[in-house]
DNA sequence: ACAACAGTTGAACAACCGTTCAACTATAAG
DNA sequence: CTTATAGTTGAACGGTTGTTCAACTGTTGT
């Protein structure tokens, strides 16, 4: 879409060859911005920590003890990948007394993780 | 699917509260190791230069100094990176002359980097 | 008011990761 | 054979990241 924030670096031959190849990668690139939102998107679900948590909160909300207890990791360790799922949005949570509920915000996250499975198991 | 890689850890009480929810979560927990390699696929997503890799040859395969160009990088950063994707089978490649061309593997990964930029896009 | 428990937070430490640099292989051309 | 270019590789460096630990907030029950 947007390819002005990338400079051309010529330091090989082929790109006076290739310059129509380079022409059309360069249009497949999106925005740099995006492409940090992306990765740092991905970046979140490369952690089998994370993960763990998203499998154990999926279907039923649980509470971060719960959690720590399936997983077997002390509730600090929890609180802080929640603490990080919470800012980029793929959990929600609700305090009830002294306990909070966490819960998948969106069953998108599902199919991409889905999707990520069917692509692993091959 | 698989749960006897987790140990209970009853650290609090509400583990006896919640002993139904605590099951349901562990049942939802996929094997340890699936869980491992899921997040390993994900990191490699969660990176912006190798995300950017992906882009550049989407559509047209591309040798390594060309991808270097297009994405403003050192061949060397570069070849780095696709070792990773190779690695993981996101990418193959074919040798021609002096150039190596790399291409997606699979357009599999395409619908994941899909769903994930509608997410995004929130 | 006090004790107990659920949860969060910041600092610190170790492990991990991406880029750089230099050296290397291999193919092509003179 | 020699030179130049494409690509790979390993070590090293700096920045990032996940867990631990201790201290903290807030809610419940006595």
């Amino acid at each position: 879409m947007n390819n002005a924030t990338y400079e051309r670096i010529p330091e090989c031959e082929c790109h006076e060859e290739h310059s129509d190849l380079i022409e059309k990668g360069r249009a497949t690139l999106p925005e740099t911005t995006q492409l940090y939102d992306l990765s740092d998107f991905f970046k979140v679900l490369g952690d089998s920590t994370r993960l763990g948590i998203l499998f154990a909160i999926d279907g039923a909300p649980m509470c971060v003890c719960d959690i720590a207890g399936v997983l077997g990791m002390t509730k600090s360790a929890v609180s802080h990948q929640l603490k990080v799922l919470r800012q980029n949005r793929l959990v929600k949570y609700s305090k009830v007394g002294k306990n909070v509920f966490y819960e998948l915000s969106d069953d998108h996250v599902r199919d991409i993780i889905e999707k990520a499975l069917e692509h692993i198991g091959e």
